[in-house]
DNA sequence: GTCTATATTCCGATAGAC
DNA sequence: GTCTATCGGAATATAGAC
């Protein structure tokens, strides 16, 4: 691998302080100094704060939503699906573990551009899922139920531990390797919840 | 009820600003324009910033937490326990929605300082719940299970959705008026599916 | 206790030399 | 393209009159 370019070197250093600190939290000197750069070439590559701001979330967004999307969509029952999703879901989780709070807080902070941003990089599959739910009902196979609070569910069953992590460290005594491998083992849990949730 | 005193007026005008914004999204501007007093005036009562958010954070985690704490110290069976756990939740987030967020973004934010001041508002009574958990399964009412599995799951169902709001209602289309609607009947789900995952 | 005015600090952005 | 130096604005904090 050759040396990165500035840019390269600009994009991968303001991932890391943007994803760790959020947009407020974040000041440009940190990510100079991250890069090992001067602060003003931020100002050139980037125009400004935001811009590159606006650059690593869509960056961000683009890997993380194309995957899980690619497994609601695959030809495969659902409950198979649950356990791809969860699976790939934690497994992508324990590499960028702060990227859901990032998420969380910059969804909360208004105005709306971001959500719009999130659902541009790709419209989630929602009418193959729900078509999908409602075949596997008709053939005996799941209880009848609302698509929504499945996927609410499951997202919020593989999300909010990352979210409350510092928390669940205090209380447990975890460092981040054990929270790790309890993420690993918690999959399992989570896809055997959800499924005994919905099967008839 | 008689007109509140300076110091009152702060403490509310600051409570609803900070939970709304942040520490750092939060301005003295906006605390001091919303308590209708000058910005002198906050640091006359608390010394900085930073000390009169640590004040804000700790009063809305002394209200939140030991309602919750009670509920599961009562004298109900686990499953009444859950029941009323998740219907406590949700009635009191629906009052003060903001708040999982505000909580989610500071216990992220370090050093930990914050995290330890959750804990000192009171112990939650983990021992209590881990005996009752031991009692009913030896009792064969509920399948043997990690107590921290049910607990993390319970945590994760309730508090979730109002992290993901903006994200659900751009999915969904409601406003805040059907979104309480919503989880209002959720919680009905919620606890089923906590329920049904011990059940043995 | 409350206000106005100002000091101080911090940070994003730019100018200009090389 | 890259750096140093600096501007300009915003926000916290303080001084001092009333």
């Amino acid at each position: 691998m050759q040396t990165p370019s500035t840019e390269e070197k600009i994009l991968a250093a303001a991932r890391k302080i943007f994803v760790d600190k959020g947009l407020e939290g974040a000041r440009m000197q940190d990510i100079a100094d991250e890069a090992g750069i001067n602060k003003a070439m931020l100002h050139y590559y980037f125009r400004s704060k935001e811009k590159l701001f606006d650059t690593i979330f869509t960056d961000v967004a683009k890997e993380f939503l194309p995957k899980l999307f690619a497994i609601l969509t695959a030809d495969k029952t659902l409950f198979e699906k649950i356990e791809l999703f969860c699976a790939a879901y934690i497994e992508h989780e324990t590499k960028t573990p702060y990227v859901p709070v990032f998420i969380i807080k910059e969804i909360n902070r208004g105005p709306k551009a971001l959500m719009q941003r999130i659902t541009q990089v790709g419209s989630p599959p929602f009418d193959a899922v729900i078509a999908q739910i409602k075949r596997e009902t008709k053939a005996g196979i799941i209880k009848p139920l609302e698509p929504f609070d499945l996927l609410l569910n499951t997202l919020s069953l593989c999300i909010f531990p990352y979210l409350a992590k510092p928390m669940v460290q205090a209380v447990t005594g975890m460092n981040t390797v054990q929270f790790n491998d309890m993420m690993k083992k918690r999959c399992a849990t989570v896809s055997k919840v959800i499924i005994d949730s919905i099967k008839a």
